[in-house]
Parts: structure tokens; C-alpha cells; sequence
DNA sequence: ATGAGGCTTACAGTTACAGGAAGGTCAAGC
DNA sequence: GCTTGACCTTCCTGTAACTGTAAGCCTCAT
């Protein structure tokens, strides 16, 4: 399989697909004799999988330990478990901070008149210095 | 006031200062005779400003189109609150997609029995490929 | 006068790709 | 046999918003 279709089956844009192989997330691809990237089933899986754990937010070192763990046939489930379980806390965290962040500009903007008047508290909160 | 102290009472960093005034997001500050830069309330105040509003979520470029707005004696509080606004339906969207992400991952870690066996759902599921 | 700490510029590195240029390859149609 | 268009190749640049580092002035206190 051409980069292409394999780009549509495993929803990886061929560009990311290339991207992954120069920075060694996957091993580089097989070639045919004309110099296009080969691919087999084996590597269409990883491409998936890949694909499905950025899709939950894991970075790509995240995902790199992931594929190391998911290919050792002798790991504890412990270990990603403890992976998923950190990454649940970071996701956590930043839904909280934006949430916070989401709160008080929605207080801010609830005080705003939002007519042709210049007077806005959202900017005099802003230039607030005592804060 | 020299940037070091401008980065204390600003809650920015000197290094983003500078950078600040790379981008042009601020004029370039006066100089002392010897070359260091010399700040003026007013360049104080516009960095707490930008402090703030960068605090809040708000991009570079939304900062920058703030301060045109804060600096407008004639502006209408109408367009500040429709950026605040935007930029709120822009935190919402990032909530929801952290909290789905954050949903399906805890589902899969609950059914994962995380000891010394290899068998891990977690991983199982991310090698689904019907999907 | 010398050492510590603050200031200067400039360049590289970070994350995870996307865009584009210049050129090779392949299957189909005439 | 040749062209055309889609697909492939590598290489380079750009993105957001900084942070780190290096090499070298400036200032102040001892």
C-alpha cells in the first residue's frame, strides 16, 4: 500500500505520516523499486493506533512509550495504566484552568453593556493594577 | 524603571518583554544612556494589561487588537465584548473536547485491571481498528 | 579593581505538524 | 509512443509563544 491509501484508512495525513517516520515514532517504511513508501498490515495497525491515542490527547512521547509498551508482549498493564491515569490528571488540570479562565471572563462580559458607549469593564478590568 | 524590575511588578518575565517588543506587539521602550531600556508608567500599565488578558486565554493577536481598543477613546465597548465573547466560545470548545477525551479515556482505565499481567483494555482498545 | 549580578544581542530549540517548490513515477487515453 | 494528471519524492520554510544559552557590556559594592 502507496502512503495515500494508507492516509485514508489510518486518518493520518500522509505529510504526518512522513512527519513520524523522520522523527522515528515509526520504524522507516519499505520501499518499492521506484522509491515509494511500502506499507503492510502490520504498519497500518501501529498507524492506528497511533492515530487513536493522539485522538485522546496523548503527546507524540506519550504515544512513543505507548507503542514501546503495546509491542512488549511481557509489560505489566500497570504500567499503562499509570500512563493513562497521569494523563487523565494533565487533562484534568488544564479543564480546570480553563474553565477558570472561561468563568471569569464570563463574569466580566456580563457586566459589559456592549453598546456604542466606550465604557467597558472588561478593559478596565484588564488595566486594573491593584490586582 | 529598568526591565528587571518592570518583569517583577508586571508578572512578566523580561525575556517575554523583550520578545514583546520584538513582535511589535509594544513600542520599543526609550533606552538609557548606556543602552538598557527604560520603562514609563504608561509601558507599565500596558504590560500589566497584556499580563492579564494573556491570562485569560487571549492570543497574541487578540491582545493586540485589545490594546488598539483600550487605546481608542472613541471605540465602542460593542466590539470588546463580542472579542471577549468569541474567545469564550473558543474556551467552551476546548472544554468540551478535553472533557470527551478525558471521558472515553477514564472508561477505558476503569476496565483495566492495572497488575503484572500483559492484558490491558487500554491498549486493546487503542489497537481496534473497526472503529 | 574586581567580582556579582543585571543588562545587551543573537541564535537555537520547543510541539506537531502544514504549505509549497521542484522534480520523479504510474496508469490511462489517444 | 506520448501526453496528461494524479500521486509520490525530498527539502525548506513557517506556525505560537516563548525559553535557553552564549558571549559580552554595565553598574555597584567592597
Amino acid at each position: 500500500m502507496k502512503i495515500g491509501q494508507v492516509a485514508e484508512v489510518s486518518g493520518l495525513p500522509a505529510k504526518t505520516i512522513r512527519y513520524y517516520e523522520s522523527i522515528g515514532l515509526i520504524e522507516p517504511a519499505g520501499r518499492t523499486s521506484s522509491g515509494y513508501r511500502a506499507y503492510q498490515e502490520k504498519d497500518i495497525e501501529t498507524l492506528k493506533f497511533i492515530q487513536r491515542a493522539r485522538s485522546l490527547g496523548f503527546s507524540i512521547n506519550e504515544v512513543s512509550a505507548l507503542l514501546m509498551l503495546w509491542n512488549d508482549r511481557n509489560r505489566a498493564s500497570a504500567q499503562v495504566k499509570e500512563l493513562a491515569k497521569q494523563h487523565v490528571a494533565d487533562m484534568d488540570r488544564k479543564i480546570a484552568e480553563l474553565q477558570s479562565m472561561k468563568d471569569t471572563l464570563s463574569n466580566l462580559i456580563e457586566k459589559c453593556q456592549g453598546d456604542h458607549r466606550p465604557d467597558c469593564p472588561i478593559l478596565n478590568d484588564f488595566a486594573q493594577t491593584d490586582r
